[in-house]
DNA sequence: CCTGGGATTTTCT
DNA sequence: GAAAATCCCAGGA
């Protein structure tokens, strides 16, 4: 029952877009806040690549929003969506080429209970519970605790004051190997991506992935 | 099972 | 002023 998953280091960073949003699948997202830790496995990612992709904030060129996707990769892109939820990037690709890779989905490992607790209590005006302060049906279930973009920022407590983190570094928030061991290709299903439908031909791109028969997917 | 609408506010035009 | 890498619920089949 070890708390010290051993970190991801430099070089995992370094693999090019692609093979990159495959190896994470399966790898542990360490967040550290307050006296909690809370951990939850990679299942899904999609990635989101160059200047061309049209999906990505990046194919309008550099502004002060998507500065950080063109930096060095190992960096978190964390960015507000419809005014009111976060999502988590991991930057990838050498300094000046904007990718990064969203996760998408993750399967609850460590700090459960505080990550209920982090789902339910978001504002006074939270959706997540009912009007008679109850949880709602789905934030009953363990599955719907981290199977989504925002979803997963919600229960790990990732906001925008963590953009810009280096993952290769932080203490509060970084990335850890598998202790289940190793995912094989055949575990891995690609499909295109979600809520990009603005995006052209590039919403044809198979750019998600997956692990097959997972359960915390964020959709089948 | 599926479809549609509303919440909410930063970012860029 | 419009759009947005989402989520949740209600209502209909």
């Amino acid at each position: 029952m070890s708390n010290n998953y051993p970190r991801l280091i430099r070089k995992f960073y370094q693999q090019n877009t692609f093979e990159l949003a495959q190896a994470l699948l399966g790898k542990y997202l360490v967040r550290k806040c307050a006296n909690n830790v809370l951990i939850g496995k990679i299942v899904e990612t999609e990635a989101y690549y160059g200047p061309n992709d049209k999906a990505s904030h990046a194919s309008r060129g550099k502004t002060e929003r998507t500065k950080i996707m063109f930096d060095q990769p190992g960096l978190a892109y964390i960015y507000l969506v419809y005014g009111m939820y976060y999502c988590f990037n991991i930057v990838t690709e050498a300094k000046d080429f904007p990718a990064a890779i969203l996760i998408r989905a993750l399967e609850p490992v460590k700090g459960i209970k505080q990550m209920y607790k982090n789902r339910q209590c978001h504002g006074e005006h939270s959706r997540t519970m009912t009007p008679t302060g109850h949880p709602s049906t789905k934030l009953r279930m363990t599955k719907s605790l981290a199977n989504g973009p925002a979803k997963l920022c919600q229960a790990l407590k990732i906001d925008k004051q963590l953009n810009g983190t280096n993952l290769i570094t932080s203490t509060k928030l970084y990335l850890a190997e598998n202790p289940q061991g190793k995912i094989t290709p055949s575990q891995i299903q690609c499909a295109k991506r979600i809520g990009i439908d603005y995006a052209g031909s590039y919403k044809h791109k198979f750019w998600r992935y997956y692990l097959k028969d997972n359960k915390f997917i964020s959709k089948f």
